[in-house]
RNA sequence: GGGCGCAUAGCUCAGUGGUAGAGCACUGUGUUCACACCGCAGGGGUCGCAGGUUCAAACCCUGCUGCGCCCA
């Protein structure tokens, strides 16, 4: 197959993707192999692909093509995430569209709505990944509302009640009046917005005064329950045990002591709404009111309702939060008992979904004892078990874990998965994985099950055993069966659990990475990985932060249909550098397109000159030193590159194979084995350059293909009839035995010496078609030889011709490359001036770091204190530039 | 208030003790039979500031300044 003279990124693509995924080749059958295992961070099953995925899964993509080409038995575990809160808003907002709303369906009916919507677009994301090039397992695609997957989560629900670790409490949660369901700690973002304080006057019951408080919420006094003061307050001791008796309601409440209230804040006392603010409500609790008794002013769109007292005033009811403050205001200063309104930044909650003030609110729902499952997730990184990458982020996950709150699973949703819970008339409940069980457990009463549904996190917490075979797979061997050598009989979760490496968004390490950790240990009794990689989020070229609203998104697909997959996937590696956020330009895009480019052209040019698809994996024979040193230099790759994958550092993997590609390959070795491929050249030095040129080319596109996986793929066919694919091929070896010191001393005199000339001759406005002669002065035997061998080369790569015998008289160019110097007669066209000045830039800089080094050896504490490698190499730079000032100085002084 | 991080060439970033690096951008030059999405050559940095440790500091320690993120 001829490669075609243009790269055209976007036809190799389609076809190589199908090709892979029609042959099975992303989980070639590798039974006796060791395992290798990810599982995707499972996107919205409606959403699309953003730039933030891009980057993500080309990471994991990285790593498990790498994994596959080294022989291991590569898993990448796909599927997607049902997004409760997020795609029932999606579904909600169709309706409301079309003028309707939920409530106007049975439950029935808007969850059928909600799997039609999934069945339209929830291919999307997934048909996106595969343009990316993602490697996943897709035969075993998994969605976190199927069967299996349900199964999981409902059995992990009735295992940890029944373990005491998952409970029904009554406490105030963080209730989203917008969406109508409580939301985890999480889901609330805290922002300063500007607001009021307003202070009041409360008078004391018996007409002997009044006390005041403060507030930033005046709606919620129609629910007070209590004043409290500072117990150590002298101001206010004699109060203490006093009543209040509140405007508007006039409700007769205490004056209680409590630490919460601060002397030096406000009047030193202040009003406590159990019912509706977190403080309070610990206050509350303090003074004796059980949760049950604690007074509630809101319905669930946050409208006053009345109190269980009755007290609160008919023209309040049903009135919303906001206007309710106003009226509450008014009402107080109508009574004369607004002492003054301050302006205050207040911290206000906020869903991260819904952007409604939150509401704490007083509800029954399920919580998880997370402070139990914590510890031992905090062991886990503690002990190593699981390493973090970068290792900064363990105090952050340490902090969180430490301070870990009750985690609210229960939403008030019908997206998701009902919660297996049902009660029986008298609200007793009955918790099984169905209700069958129920029934039995409640002794054949009449039961209704619970219709919230749980946290999509508490689901997505299972996804590293979920996915692959837990609950049904469990407990048949101990997962240690399989390492002990069962490899071929262990079940796919024992082989695959724990998996190696999990990557994802530090933005997501509590929602789901901590929560795996908590719950794989937990059901598994073993870390869901070995290994946390986080990233930082990609940002937009200046450096703020990509959003809709802003409109500053890159969409990877329009990036991918521009420059090809290739280059977008090399970017968003050699980019990601641990611990910092993407900035991404599109500029760099471009750069990496055009480094496929030439590659393209490079492999072009090895087709046209007979070098093609390598017979074996290990090195050819080689006599040339051009050959033996390009060998070298792919080994040193090849361990420099498994390093730095080891390491997870993908910005050096991708920049050690970029510039081996591109400077040593590219510019040196093709440039340098012209002269060899030749017509008239040694037909045995050319069969030996064709067998070397077309193995390095072999590892270079094995090297590459876990960035670039598509265009290796065809250049590895077009090159050559191969056995298998690339994607399964034999990842190089790094057989430090192919690295020659010799030759590479040679190449790298070479290079030098090329560089030197060509630097002159640009220097001193030589014309680049010029040829020149070159006498060599001073040469050793050695560097005579090395001119002889490489004559033809260095003819070719500076221009020149060595001549024999002493230069004639006259105006040269001189080039000094370690012991020798050459001497280009130029004939008078030379600018003695700016040769003069040339030289004597060059004995400048030898001079100084001559001298720079002769201070420090004569640095008596240097010599004795640092270490002997330093003082030696100090030595032998020292000589080598004191000879080089030499011999610039000399060549200055030659030319009079 | 607590925690984490960042400050290195015009830009984006590597570099964690031994003579400052890459890509892009810039300047000059070149249509030599893979590639102008290219080649060749070049200019450009008191490594935020101030102390300290060390024979030696961009790198380790302390403080300061500025910026970012997370938590309360």
């Amino acid at each position: 197959m001829t490669i075609d003279k243009t790269f055209d990124p976007a036809a190799i693509e389609a076809r190589w993707y199908a090709h892979w995924e029609d042959n099975g080749l992303f989980r070639p059958e590798r039974p006796e192999a060791e395992p290798y295992t990810i599982v995707i961070p499972p996107p919205n099953v409606t959403g699309s692909l953003h730039i933030g995925h891009a980057l993500d899964d080309t990471l994991q993509d990285v790593l498990i093509r790498h994994a596959r080409l080294k022989g291991k038995d590569a898993l990448w575990v796909v599927g997607t995430d049902h997004a409760g809160i997020a795609t029932q808003m999606v579904v909600e907002r169709q309706l409301n569209a079309q003028g309707r709303k939920r409530t106007d369906f049975t439950r029935e009916q808007f969850i059928a709505k909600v799997w039609e919507w999934k069945e339209e677009s929830g291919g999307t994301i997934t048909r996106q990944l595969r343009r990316l090039g993602a490697s996943c397992d897709w035969a075993n695609e998994r969605f976190t509302m199927d069967e299996g997957f349900s199964k999981a989560v409902l059995k992990v629900f009735v295992d940890l009640y029944n373990q005491g670790l998952l409970y029904r409490d009554k406490r105030l949660v963080n209730w989203d009046p917008g969406l109508k369901t409580a939301i985890s700690d999480l889901e609330v973002e805290t922002k300063e917005v500007q607001g009021s304080f307003w202070h009041f006057s409360y008078p004391l019951a018996d007409g002997s005064g009044a006390i005041s408080v403060a507030t930033t919420r005046p709606e919620t006094m129609l629910a007070d329950m209590a004043v409290a003061v500072n117990p150590e307050d002298g101001r206010y001791r004699a109060l203490i045990g006093k009543s209040v008796k509140l405007p508007i309601t006039g409700r007769l409440i205490p004056i209680v002591a409590d630490e919460h209230a601060d002397p030096e804040l406000g009047s030193g006392a202040v009003k406590i709404t159990p019912g509706h603010d977190f403080n309070d409500f610990e206050v509350g609790k303090r003074a004796g009111f059980k949760p049950a008794e604690m007074l509630n002013m809101l319905d669930a769109e946050a409208k006053v309702v009345q109190t269980a007292d009755g007290l609160i005033p008919a023209d309040y009811l049903g009135l919303d939060r906001f206007e309710a403050r106003k009226k509450v205001v008014a009402a107080i200063e109508a009574e004369g008992r607004l002492e003054k309104v301050e302006d205050r930044v207040i911290q206000t909650p906020y869903g991260d979904r819904s952007n409604a003030v939150i509401e704490p609110w007083l509800t029954d729902q399920w919580y998880v004892d997370a402070e139990t499952l914590a510890k031992p997730a905090l062991e886990a990184v503690r002990s190593g078990a699981i390493k973090v990458v970068p290792e900064s982020w363990t105090k952050t996950y340490y902090n969180w874990l430490e301070n870990i709150q009750p985690w609210c699973v229960s939403r008030q949703l019908w997206w998701g998965h009902q919660i297996p819970a049902w009660y029986d008339a008298d609200g007793q409940v009955y918790v099984a994985e169905d209700e069958a069980a129920a029934s039995a457990l409640a002794g054949g009463k009449a039961l209704s099950r619970d219709p919230d549904v749980l946290d999509t996190w508490f689901s997505s917490a299972l996804w590293p055993f979920g996915t692959i075979g837990w609950p049904d797979q469990a407990g048949q061997q101990p997962p240690e069966a399989y390492r002990a050598g069962g490899a071929g009989k262990a079940s796919k979760l024992q082989r695959h659990y724990p998996n190696d490496v999990l990557i994802s968004g530090f933005d997501i390490l509590f929602f789901w990475d901590a929560r795996m950790i908590m719950q794989g240990l937990h059901f598994m009794g073993e870390v869901p990985f070995r290994t946390l990689y986080l990233h930082g989020l990609v940002r937009a070229a200046d450096g703020s932060k990509m959003s809709k609203s802003k409109g500053n998104t890159v969409d990877p697909l329009g990036l991918i249909d521009k420059y090809g997959a290739d280059a977008l996937r090399f970017t968003l590696t050699a980019m990601e550098s641990q611990g910092r956020d993407i900035k991404l330009d599109e500029k760099r895009v471009e750069g990496y397109r055009n480094f496929a480019t030439k590659l393209w052209n490079a492999a072009r040019f090895a087709q046209g000159n007979g070098i093609g698809a390598s017979s074996s994996i290990e090195p050819p024979r080689a006599e040339l030193a051009v050959n033996r040193w390009i060998i070298a230099e792919t080994v040193k790759t090849v361990q420099a590159l498994d390093l730095a994958i080891a390491d997870l550092r993908y910005d050096e993997s991708a920049n050690t194979i970029y510039h081996f590609v591109w400077a040593s390959f590219c510019d040196w070795y093709l440039e340098l084995i012209k002269p060899v491929l030749a017509e008239g050249a040694d037909p045995a030095q050319a069969a030996e350059t064709r067998a070397v040129a077309g193995w390095v080319l072999d590892q270079i596109l094995v090297m590459l293909h876990p960035f670039m996986p598509f265009i290796t793929e065809e250049l590895w066919h077009a090159l050559g009839t191969r056995d298998y694919d690339i994607i399964v091929a034999t990842w190089p070896m790094a057989d430090a035995r192919a690295i020659d010191p010799a030759a590479q001393q040679e190449i790298d005199w070479l290079i030098r010496m090329v560089s030197e000339v060509r630097a002159a001759r640009t220097g001193l406005n030589v014309p680049p078609g010029a040829r020149l002669p070159a006498y060599a002065r001073g040469a050793s035997e050695e560097t005579r030889r090395r001119l002889a061998a490489n004559a033809v080369a260095i003819a070719r790569m500076a221009r020149i011709d060595l001549a024999e015998g002493d230069a004639p008289a006259g105006g040269a160019a001189q080039v000094v490359v370690d012991e020798a110097t050459y001497v280009l007669p130029l004939e008078g066209v030379i600018d003695l001036d700016a040769e003069r000045a040339r030289l004597a830039k060059g004995i400048a800089a030898a001079e100084k770091e001559r001298d720079s080094l002769a201070a420090r050896l004569a640095n008596p504490a240097f010599v004795e204190k640092a270490k002997p490698e330093a003082v030696e190499k100090a030595r032998a730079d020292h000589a080598e530039k004191s000879l080089e000032a030499e011999q610039l100085g000399a060549a200055l002084a030659r030319l009079g």
